[in-house]
DNA sequence: CTGTATCCCTTTTGATACTG
DNA sequence: CAGTATCAAAAGGGATACAG
């Protein structure tokens, strides 16, 4: 039997889940153009703490869509890098970020509708 | 200047909050195949409540990704369907539905990997 | 620098009961 | 049928302190 999205016990929601975490998305992308050190990470994500970073790389490491590396120096270094199968999500989620900021504008508009439309009851 | 999701309060990282939820996905690629009602909707999507239902088809519809039609009968009926916006993502969507479903062995081989490795210390 | 640990508050989610 | 209301539980998230 293949596996179903709609089943709520079915592996591959949770690993719908995953992707569509939001840090996860960005944290992926981030990593598109190659590796990066976590502290590059956090610079270029704004928002997330650092309890959140750690959280979400632990995730993907362990669903095998990143690899980290600990370099022995001091300062200490680690390194994370997208695997052979986090590649194969770049293209997909690439889109929905280009899909999120071309229509932002749209999805906007439909808001102030929405919401003037409820106001007025 | 371009929409950017690595900023903070950029709205185009609220768009993405919504396509990557849970629910909203699911819902989405639920009406795929043309209008649906409520209780099919219920039906489908495995595991939401009537609560998460409702809510993730006000936002969807306040995003302007769904449309909403009240029927005047007894017993009421109400039909969901995607907007000319909404039918933009299905593309992505149906994507990363295909991603998880093709993936979740691997992904699953490497949580069980990551598992034994962090036991075994 | 790259974390881990803890406290604590907020938001999200789920179960349940109820309504036009 | 298609919701709304309410309450309790769980997860998300921030701040702070501390460690290798």
């Amino acid at each position: 039997m293949e596996p179903n999205v709609y089943n709520r016990n079915c592996g591959s929601r949770q690993v719908l889940d995953r992707i569509g975490d939001r840090w996860s998305m960005l944290v992926v992308l981030t990593l598109a153009d190659g590796t990066k050190r976590y502290s590059e990470l956090a610079a270029r994500i704004e928002g997330v703490s650092q309890k959140m970073l750690t959280q979400t790389l632990r995730g993907l490491e362990r669903d095998g869509l990143v690899t980290r590396t600990v370099h022995a120096s001091v300062p200490p270094r680690v390194d994370y890098a997208l695997t052979d199968l986090g590649r194969t999500l770049l293209d997909l989620l690439a889109g929905l970020e280009s899909w999120a900021t071309t229509h932002l504008s749209e999805v906007q508009a439909a808001r102030s509708r929405y919401d003037a439309r409820v106001e007025a009851g």
